[in-house]
DNA sequence: CTACTTGCAAAATATTTGCGTTATT
DNA sequence: AATAACGCAAATATTTTGCAAGTAG
């Protein structure tokens, strides 16, 4: 059995609150604050485990650091190829996507994710083409 | 100006004779039986030499490890769940999405990649269920 | 009390880099 | 001959782990 504790806690509370998909270092800073002496082995402790039980997600983008998220349905991502933010896509998946792809390749697919590239609104905004 | 040399060659010689998406500790292995005594970092420094220049490209899957692929154009990729088997989907990408999701979104994008997940047809037929 | 979790520090992995030497142009 | 690239080894960066002490159930 496993027990609830307040490190764990500040941690689930730190990646419920933002939708930056952070890594562990990031969750670690914000985490000290509340909690001043939390290691960063307990934060990659609790990360881990949290996304083993399926209660957060582990993801890895372009820059090959785990990010976690406590967003777990199934959602799109998009990447800003200038300032590198990463954003949901709040809009629904397809999922014929899996059977059309499933019949033509004769692979048994149950799940696709997406990840969009481009410019975010403020990029876009800020420089000028 | 940059040099050709026997060492980029082979690397890239491997990298073009798989669909795999190795990582770099695999190349170097491989590369390994043709020049025995190339090193590790060579190795990472024309992988990634050749990723800045666009001639292969690098992507993380979920196990955040880079791996390197001789195939630059853009492509779809499944990912076996039991045996984390990596390959190409070889059908044509639906540009389509981009613009939906653009409009849908008001975000600049200009290409998507989808990684499909499930279970290849050696671990489906293989294991009972 | 029991045993899971913590903090700390060391270890393990993956990747990058400085430097003196080698090889390509 | 000039200089990009190499091999080697040390340095970084990220993540995992062993262990004695602390804390939740």
């Amino acid at each position: 059995m496993y027990k609830k504790t307040r490190q764990k806690k500040a941690i689930m509370d730190v990646l419920k609150a933002t939708s930056s998909h952070p890594t562990a270092e990031w969750v670690y800073d914000q985490v000290k604050k509340e909690i001043p002496n939390i290691s960063l082995g307990t934060v990659y402790r609790n990360l881990k485990m949290m996304n083993d039980t399926g209660e957060i997600k582990e993801r890895y983008f372009r820059d090959g650091i785990g990010r976690f998220d406590a967003r777990i349905d199934n959602h799109y991502h998009f990447i800003c190829e200038l300032c590198g933010k990463i954003s949901d896509i709040n809009e629904p998946g397809n999922n014929n996507l899996n059977s059309v792809i499933s019949e033509k390749t004769g692979l048994y697919i149950n799940s696709h994710s997406i990840e969009f590239t481009g410019l975010c609104t403020e990029c876009m905004n800020t420089g000028e083409m």
